[in-house]
DNA sequence: CGTCTTTGACCAGCGC
DNA sequence: GCGCTGGTCAAAGACG
């Protein structure tokens, strides 16, 4: 699946990027913008990529308000019928909860070409899951064996690093990688037997521009991880309506 | 006292 | 094989 949401992704502009692989591909489209959860920036959502085929979703956009992947995810699955809904054009996925979408949900066998070109998009991030991208495009870089978990990239301009999304984490740490000023973190789900881990960094390029990474899918909903003391009701309640 | 964060060390993948 | 780099571990400290 490749797709990639230019400026003004918000008006039902979609289209397919360059595919190598005669795949079915998933197309998402947003005629206006979703209702926004606490999260300070409109996500642009970089790429997903599911065991060591790679997957790409590019949206990008100026407007500065959130819009949940989950939200993307659940208005596919067609839990909504407003006019906000992204509209699905090609197979219809059925994934839940943006962490939790799995290679057999939404994943086809794709070959990548990321097209890292709109602001934010080539920015100077360098994770693994890039590197692993790049194998498809170049053909001399190897897929990393350890990429095996769905992951699921957006990026949000926004002032904290650790955006909430629901799920309770916990850090577990934090290195200074090539090529960018922001240290990265690590993060795992505190939820039992879940194995879901995110990581986020900033943009060396932009100081506010937040990239989150997850990996994995949650085994449990946001609900679970949120206590009756310290949870965020007002994010439980959004995320348990999609 | 339990939980969480910090941070240096260690390990594995990858390119040369 | 070696060095670089990213990812993870785990001990120590901070905090409520």
């Amino acid at each position: 699946m490749h797709i990639c949401m230019d400026q003004g992704s918000h008006l039902g502009m979609a289209y397919r990027l360059p595919n190598l692989h005669a795949v079915p591909d998933h197309y998402y489209t947003t005629s206006v913008p979703l209702s926004p959860l606490q999260l300070p920036c409109l996500p642009k959502l970089l790429q997903m990529s599911f065991d060591q085929e790679e997957e790409a979703l590019l949206i990008s956009s100026d407007q500065c308000a959130l819009y949940p992947l989950p939200t993307l995810l659940a208005f596919s699955h067609g839990h909504s019928s407003s006019a906000t809904a992204p509209a699905v054009l090609g197979e219809k996925p059925t994934a839940g909860y943006m962490p939790n979408i799995g290679a057999e949900e939404v994943s086809t066998s794709v070959t990548t070409r990321v097209g890292y070109e709109g602001a934010g998009c080539n920015g100077g991030y360098s994770g693994t899951w890039w590197r692993g991208s790049m194998a498809g495009e170049k053909g001399k870089m190897k897929v990393r064996r350890k990429m095996r978990e769905p992951r699921f990239c957006f990026q949000t301009r926004s002032d904290v690093d650790v955006l909430d999304d629901g799920y309770k984490w916990r850090k577990y740490g934090q290195k200074v990688v090539k090529n960018s000023l922001h240290p990265r973190s690590y993060f795992r789900c505190t939820h039992s037997n879940c194995r879901v881990k995110k990581r986020v960094e900033r943009l060396s390029t932009d100081c506010r521009m937040v990239i989150t990474t997850y990996e994995g899918r949650h085994t449990h909903t946001p609900c679970d991880d949120t206590s009756p003391s310290s949870g965020d009701h007002h994010t439980t309640t959004c995320f348990s309506s999609f």
